[in-house]
DNA sequence: ACCTGAACACCGTTCAAGT
DNA sequence: ACCTGAACACCGTTCAAGT
């Protein structure tokens, strides 16, 4: 992240460098950090040179969502899942945590996803890896295509939750008593929070592993889209 | 969306009324329009008027889903589905259905909701009533926990595609001859394209109906749930 | 050809001043 | 008390000028 300070013009500026340290911004101070004028001086140069290699700031976002791709490419690659043909599940099962780690690693990615509004040729490819692997999975291409729609942004290993990720593993006394309060307006939420934290004591209030609803979520899906298949 | 114009301080300001002008603002030209300068000319007033109202930007953006939210609580209150005891399923369904209506209405309102880090109280209020039905539909805890999570923003009505809303329903013949050259490098996928094409030959290329896959995905969790808690 | 500095049109927001 | 105008610190970006 702190890339050539001072370097200044030794290695010349390129799409490829205004990319990589786009990310690598990002990684160390949030999508927030990603400026024009930060992003330049990450790469010890002046704001407006970016614009000789990029057309604007649409275009780096655009291209960072193709590091990323490239990336879980990548990692796609190192895993060593089975042959669809024998079990397609598995294949994509992997290949879902593989993308999934990736994403892990650079957590303001999938927002950037979110907001490039024309579909990047690198997430194409990968969507059109994941048909050619449930087709030889045995899916008909109608049901291929429903399971695209029906894993949506799953198929690239992130799903958007409505708490955010609740990092407060404390379970703190402050935090059960604000619980107690707030039984009143939300008494299922509040007794459901309670009861697994009862059953699992390891973990007061982080009751939420995220991997591991991220692979119950996933699992249901895909089960049921199995169901679907040989039905 | 023009509001009171020129009616200045004939009615007060006040935070319910910048935040259902901001609604409006947001409606009709987009969330990229929402600005503090653009928020105030649609009430008549200077910019810096609404900071008496509302804390900063970011409030108002927490109080637009608290808008939204009581918006949708009004939709599911006129849905007329069946106690959960009976038939857990389709009252769930409904629920969200009636969610997804209203956010549909706002097509921008997916993409604040995401940005909130602190989960609005609204929010939550409608998760414990989820909650709820589910229990009343027989879930364990354990499991309403999972399904939450399996459901992710799902449970408000919305999903984020891996494509845009791809309105390009004209299938002329542009986007025919760019798809031979993309057979290429995506055979997967055109070839899915064009036989789902086949299949409904009413949709030549607007092969997506976002409602219908919606409900897809939808069931299949549903289902899967279903099938867990009777397992 | 690549890089730069100053400038422009926007943001959200602070502050002192009006009524 | 509520509203205002000018100003500040940021954005992304344009343009003419440097080498």
């Amino acid at each position: 992240m702190v890339a050539d300070r001072g370097a200044g013009p030794q290695v010349p500026l390129s799409r490829e460098r205004v990319l990589r340290a786009a990310v690598g911004v990002a990684d160390a101070g949030g999508i927030e950090s990603l400026t024009m004028r930060n992003l330049a001086v990450a790469l010890g140069v002046e704001a407006m040179s970016l614009y000789h290699h990029v057309a604007n700031k649409e275009a780096i976002l655009d291209g960072v969502v193709d590091v990323i791709m490239s990336e879980i490419d990548e990692a796609v690659q190192r895993t060593e899942a089975p042959p669809a043909e024998d079990d397609w599940k598995t294949a994509l099962r992997m290949r879902i945590l593989a993308a999934r780690e990736v994403l892990l690693r650079h957590p303001w990615a999938p927002g950037v996803f979110e907001t490039r509004t024309t579909t990047s040729l690198a997430v194409v490819r990968y969507l059109d890896a994941v048909v050619g692997l449930l087709r030889a999975g045995g899916f008909s291409y109608d049901l291929v295509h429903h399971a695209l729609h029906a894993l949506g942004s799953r198929a690239l290993g992130f799903t958007q939750e409505l708490f955010e990720p609740d990092s407060n593993g404390g379970g703190d006394g402050a935090a059960t008593e604000m619980l107690e309060q707030l039984a009143g307006e939300f008494p299922y939420l509040v007794e459901m929070m309670s009861e697994i934290a009862h059953d699992d004591p390891d973990s007061t209030l982080g009751w939420c592993d995220d991997q591991v609803e991220f692979e119950f979520g996933l699992d249901l899906i895909l089960d049921g889209l199995e169901g679907l298949r040989t039905g």
